[in-house]
DNA sequence: TATAGTAGGTACCTAGAGGAAAGTAATGGC
DNA sequence: GCCATTACTTTCCTCTAGGTACCTACTATA
């Protein structure tokens, strides 16, 4: 988790950025976050429709300490506690962008699948 | 692992590219492939110093079949085999670049860690 | 004869991410 | 008195990516 020397494999410069910002949970909270700005609690669980609150709660809490979400709390009746992104997060914006426009060769990795997939149940 | 029908959380769009390209292994060989071209098993492994040749095979079939990444088998004397991106994986090369530039924050990826940590500490 | 090199395959194990379900404190509404 | 709501926390369990270690076939070289 805390890795304090560079490991030998982020001889490749982007593992890190992965690392941080990339992984099941992550993305989808930071890139609602983007999207829809600051929300609460409740308001991600339901958007992001099959997240757990406990995992929930633990990648928020990364991704504040990562500096790419803010918590504020307000200490009322119910609690009422909301998340928005930060400027450092915002700063991923363009790269959501990008994702997303490539996400339309989807079609070609399902297709490269297919032809995989039959390539080597015919032989 | 395969997703027929989109499951509820990618309602965030790129959270399948996400899944194709973006984990521990995956990346590092995408970007090596990408930067220093065609290239044997061997010199990969040693590229990527600390995979196993396990999980290289692994990553690397699987990135064969969603056509990211092209193998070349040459029935010599000693077996010898090439990878290689393909022009799919060749598309990704922007989105590299974009992570590579914002590799720049990491510096303020680790500031807020020890500001969040320290803030925790001495209350 | 033995060793090294290539491109893996196989069996077994561990760690960590994540899922399920219940609990918690505080209080307003019925 | 009881339930609902919010934002979690806790316990327990599962599953899979990845690691370790050893094995394979084939041959050139020392």
């Amino acid at each position: 988790m805390t890795r304090t020397t560079p490991t030998p494999e982020l001889a490749c410069p982007i593992a890190p950025v992965v690392d941080i910002v990339f992984s099941r949970w992550t993305t989808p909270i930071l890139w609602t976050l983007n999207e829809f700005g600051r929300m609460r609690f409740v308001e991600l669980e339901r958007r992001i429709t099959t997240i757990t609150p406990k995992v929930l709660t633990q990648r928020l809490r990364q991704l504040e300490r990562d500096g790419l979400v803010v918590r504020t709390y307000h200490a009322e009746v119910p609690p009422r506690v909301e998340y928005e992104i930060s400027e450092l997060g915002r700063s991923l914006g363009p790269l959501f962008a990008s994702l997303s426009e490539w996400s339309g060769n989807l079609g070609k990795v399902e297709a490269a699948r297919e032809a995989y997939d039959s390539r080597c149940s015919t032989r």
